[in-house]
DNA sequence: CACGATTATTTATAGATATGCAAAAATGTT
DNA sequence: AACATTTTTGCATATCTATAAATAATCGTG
């Protein structure tokens, strides 16, 4: 239980068990497993581990490992174009806070899906049905706005 | 560009779309968009939003979004909210006349049968997906009396 | 519209975390 | 082993973040 290894591995347990709100806390459990360290040094080891702190739902604060492929994707940042929208995409208009996006038979759930995996800042939510997804456009965004968004995953919108 | 929720759009697109490294710096990016607030409301504000602060593969640090649901249940812990996975019921928010709820996957058919039953004097009519609900709202009630309303089936709504 | 209740915000500050620098270990090289 | 090189660590502190308390704004209802 000596080298820099155990205590990184350590740390992945404790905190993959355990609710630890903040460093001096992980700190003591460490302590307590025989890890005598600072708290500067623990804090180069998050960093290392790439821990990330967050709210939890119980309004404390709690730090979580980057276990999932999902989340590892998110870290990098940028990540937006890995994954574009296949075409079925027919047309789109709009009705005051909704978008209508017509698609060929049978896209329409995978493209809705595609939209909502984007979280695009003006798009409330979709309903999707076999041809035809309904949009709802979040308050205080034009329609020119919400395309502009959608076309950064549709770029057949564009053309027209 | 006023009101809390334009703010937190604003945070998360921003989040999205740009590595943030402290809170300073994106008090900045929003205040050139208009934004006018504290780093105490800022905290807050990402508090609220579960938004996570974590190394990048840099060697800096950076915000990012719990935008799935995979990283929403790790942020939980190992308690997953059993609320949800009782009664399916995920989100509710609104735009204008439509509520928009969201759910787990499969379950906004039988939410939605159960609120259509209910006969809630705010329901005008619901349309379900497989995991969303459009609602729309009557002439001349509330989002805060629809929230009521339909808090006397999904319970769950309220902690929200 | 006025009042009570709730939600949002600021200020001031406490609390938590990151890091420059120097020292100490560890590792590698001849 | 002696030396150079790299890695790890602690100390002290700067930087960053969260929150209590007070106030302001907003909402819902009579």
């Amino acid at each position: 239980m000596k080298n820099k290894q155990n205590r990184l591995n350590a740390i992945k347990f404790i905190i993959a068990n355990e609710r630890i709100g903040n460093q001096e806390e992980l700190l003591k459990r460490l302590y307590a497993q025989g890890f005598d360290l600072t708290q500067a040094t623990l804090s180069r080891d998050l960093k290392q581990l790439k821990v990330a702190k967050t709210a939890a739902s119980d309004g404390s604060y709690i730090y979580i490992l980057p276990s999932s492929p999902l989340y590892k994707r998110i870290t990098k940042g940028k990540l937006v174009h890995e994954d574009q929208v296949r075409s079925g995409f027919v047309s789109i208009s709009f009705s005051a806070n909704i978008a209508v996006i017509k698609t060929r038979p049978g896209y329409a759930g995978g493209i809705a899906y595609d939209i909502d995996e984007h979280d695009l800042p003006p798009v409330l939510a979709t309903v999707a049905g076999d041809d035809t997804i309904l949009l709802v456009i979040r308050e205080n965004y034009t329609h020119h706005a919400v395309k502009q968004h959608l076309e950064t995953i549709i770029p057949e919108m564009k053309i027209m």
